[in-house]
DNA sequence: TGCGTATATATAGCCTGGCTATATATACTG
DNA sequence: CAGTATATATAGCCAGGCTATATATACGCA
């Protein structure tokens, strides 16, 4: 190695560790490396967009595409391809919506949720290894975290300004 | 909504949430959704690769154009592409090495470092509303549960067969 | 009723960031 | 110094982002 790390603030200490810019920072980084390395263990053409929206359609039930679209942080056009794709695999099912014939009712088929069961297995089981070793301690504070997370970030999904809108 | 949210197993029971199938599932899950809300609130061309080739620059100094790949867990072509991008726009620089005509060290430039942090900085502003409210005690949870899972999620980066290889 | 505006989705066209296969240049080894 | 190994680059493909815009339907009101 050429020169040394490259560092501004000085991190290890714990007030500048529990600064919310730093903890934020880091939870970004940290996701942007799980997601990659989820993305690159398990096969397949599919990409994180198509999980994420079925783990959407999922959680949250069958909803129309604009709806879908909004919850998986994406813009309505992109929506529109993703689904495409679900669509011609069978993953989906598009049900016409009774009261609106501009719009459509989205929804998970029995092969799609079978697909984002699969997917999450093989998901969990190439990962084990590097997490076996956890205690029962460490396994109970990752857990509290993601709870606490989750909803705030469920929350940035509709209550955050987009970049570049208004 | 036409039916009930789908969901296979029973969630909320403490022995299914500690169980690390789940934890996994839930991590890659919340990352994903972390990831594309970072990338949405924060403006401009460059994607979640630019900055994560940036970040690991910074965390480990300057280092060749394939070990960088591997670190931002890539192929080595798309780090190519990326370095590419990022030499245009002066973010970073290559070196010669002087050992070896046919490798380069990558490393950050002075301008790279500022737009790292301020990336950084606008991201944290951005995100800020939504944790504002976190307790110390919650805090302290999060910064516990990063620091257990980077460790792991590095190794994950070097010792996890990648699918596909081999 | 029918016109004008609003809204839901689709299309077009562009860009980044992924990949594999392969080329090229340099290094290493017998 | 020939032959193999290795570091990066190139080519060419695909998914998944975006904005701008088209199309079809819904809605509000004279």
């Amino acid at each position: 190695m050429l020169t040394e790390p490259i560092s501004l603030p000085v991190r290890g200490d714990a007030d500048v560790d529990l600064d919310l810019h730093f903890i934020l920072s880091d939870i970004v980084q940290l996701s942007g490396r799980v997601t990659r390395l989820a993305h690159r263990v398990t096969q397949g053409p599919e990409g994180p967009a198509t999980w994420r929206t079925l783990a959407v359609l999922q959680q949250s039930g069958p909803m129309r595409l604009g709806e879908l679209a909004a919850m998986s942080q994406v813009a309505q056009p992109t929506m529109t391809k993703i689904v495409a794709g679900l669509v011609e695999r069978e993953w989906v099912k598009r049900i016409a919506d009774a009261d609106d014939a501009r719009a459509w009712q989205i929804g998970l088929s029995a092969k799609g949720i079978l697909k984002l069961t699969e997917w999450r297995a093989n998901l969990a089981t190439a990962l084990m290894p590097l997490f076996e070793d956890l205690t029962e301690d460490d396994r109970r504070t990752v857990r509290t975290a993601i709870d606490i997370l989750r909803p705030r970030i469920d929350l940035g999904t509709t209550a955050i300004p987009v970049a570049g809108k208004d």
